[in-house]
Order: C-alpha cells, then sequence, then structure tokens
DNA sequence: GCTAAAGCGGATGTCAATGTCCAGTTTGGC
DNA sequence: GCCAAACTGGACATTGACATCCGCTTTAGC
C-alpha cells in the first residue's frame, strides 16, 4: 500500500525539479530526466498540472514548463489534489441506514486519519521541500539550463 | 486516491464483524453478507488473516472463523499489516547517491506523514471500534447468530 | 463410512492506473 | 514562409489490484 499514488509522486517530484534554480523554462524532456519519470507519462502529469493552474505552458521553440505561483504559497497539498485528489469518505460504505448521515466509528477513524494526512499535506510548501531544514539536496540539482546535466546514477 | 486499499477496507469490515457479538464462529458467508463483501473475495482476505494469526478458522460443518486474539490488543495497523502492509520509504526512489542514506526532503517529509498514519492506525484498538465512544453503530448487528439477519438494506 | 457443510488454494477474468505512441498544433529562429 | 522544437490530445498497451471460479480437503452429524 502506497501513501500516495504514482502520479502523484511525479507531480511532486515535477514542481520540486521547477522550484530549484535556475527557474528557466524546462521541457517535458528535461523534467522527465531530471526526476526520473517517464517522459511520456510526465507529460501527462504536467498537463494536470497545467490545467489546475500551478505550471505554465509554453508551446514551440525554447517553449517549456515554469511554476505558476509562489513556492512559498503553493502546497504539497495542492499538487496532490490537481493530479489524483484524496478522497474523503462522506457516506458510509456499506450504505446502512442505520448509520444515516453518521460514518461507523470506523469510517469515522478513517476519515479522522485522512483529514490528518491532508492537514500535513497542506502544511507542507513548496518552498519548504527546498532550504537547509532537510537533511539532504531536493533532487539533483539543475546546474547549466541548456547543459544536459541530469543526475548523476 | 484511498486512504486504504479496498482489501484492508474488508479486512477491517470482516475482523469488527467478527468482534462484534455473538462471538460464534461465523462462516464466509454469513461474514460477507453482513459486510456486503464480495464473498469469493472476503474468502482469501479471510486466509491471509488466519496466516497472520489474527483469526481461527474451522473447517468443516459448523465451522468458520473466529477472533483469534483480544479485541482490547489487537490494532487497525495489525489487521492492515496482515493484508496489505504500508510501504514505507527507505531510499529515495530516485535512487540519487547523492541522498546516500538519507531521504530528499520530499521523501523525508512524507515518510513522516506515514508514520503519523501509521501512527494513528496503531492506537486505535479493535475494542475502541465497538463501545459508544463513536457516534454510531459499529456494522450492523449481528443479532441470532443462525438467523439470517444481515443488515437492513 | 457416507454425505453435506465448510475452508483451502490454484487458475482465470476484469478493470482502473500507469505507461507508450503518434499525429496535430503552436511558436521561435533563420 | 519554412523548419524544427516543443506542448496537446487521443488512442492504444501493460500491469497489478480486485474479483470470480472450481476442484480439493477437512470435519461434524447421521
Amino acid at each position: 500500500m502506497q501513501l500516495i499514488s504514482r502520479t502523484s509522486e511525479y507531480a511532486l517530484r515535477a514542481v520540486i525539479w521547477l522550484v530549484q534554480p535556475p527557474a528557466r523554462s524546462q521541457t517535458t524532456r528535461q523534467i522527465a530526466t531530471g526526476t526520473r519519470t517517464p517522459p511520456d507519462y510526465i507529460a501527462k502529469v504536467l498537463q494536470s498540472l497545467a490545467k489546475a493552474g500551478l505550471v505554465r505552458s509554453q508551446r514551440g521553440l525554447g517553449g517549456g514548463f515554469q511554476l505558476a505561483g509562489d513556492p512559498a504559497q503553493i502546497t504539497v497539498l495542492d499538487v496532490i489534489n490537481a493530479v489524483d485528489p484524496l478522497e474523503r469518505i462522506h457516506t458510509c460504505p456499506l450504505g446502512l441506514k442505520a448509520h444515516g448521515t453518521n460514518l461507523c466509528p470506523l469510517h469515522c477513524g478513517l476519515n479522522d486519519t485522512a483529514l490528518q494526512m491532508e492537514a500535513a499535506f497542506a502544511k507542507t510548501k513548496l518552498a519548504d521541500l527546498l532550504n537547509g531544514a532537510m537533511p539532504s539536496i531536493p533532487l539533483g540539482i539543475k546546474l547549466q539550463p541548456d547543459r544536459r546535466s541530469p543526475v548523476p546514477a
């Protein structure tokens, strides 16, 4: 069981990649290489992020993707919700009349846990994933914007 | 995105069903009907629970399943781990040498969240899902052990 | 010991998430 | 204006979780 879907994971890697300097427009291929994600799939994920307004896309020669907002504002939850929203439990999946609007203890508890998780994701801003509060370097480091410098294997 | 897999959900429903009085041996079919789970699938889930030692199975006429331990001891986490363990992140999925044993900030954070979730699940005992701390009745209520009394639709 | 009720386990089917492919559109540089 | 770089969107392929099927084994009751 995974905490988040692979799609969400890829989306997070992509936006973190875009947050890192130099904040130049990055092509799908650059992002795919830099984040080690399937190129043709990350393309789809980037579409979702663009539709959600988290990234801006630019077509044509010299185009690519850029973060659309402030890294200090955008949260991990924003990113996840853009590509694969985590579902809450609104009605008991058992469809019990007896439970009415309320949830049974089990699903009440599960829902609580989901809310906790959501809160944790909402608290973490993209910017938090950059600076030294954390032990290691975010992903790889993009060096020159044009120099092929994916990530040391 | 679901918090827990359907398999885990089914497993939880099953053990909760078994916790509820009367604590008589319940057949796969009784459990399936009572918890509204696919009969042939819950059978597999029950196998897993049995292998993990959470339930005892009895073959032959009059057989079925019973909870193997103390409802005040068994946790939601125990049940989940028996059928679909939630995975922790031990090494950065990017395979970055730069990160070594450490995780990058992203996966460090995700791992933290996973641990929180695990803690929440570990805190909840099966018995907690029964008594009145919660608003509504656990699942349905099993009335007579033999009387067909699944759950009011 | 025969029979029917019940769990056991392997083989197979289904479906949504993931991943790939390709033709179309936009756009900067010459 | 032409070309090549790049995103866009639809169609298709793959995979693993979920679900079903069926024959085998165990066991209580007669």
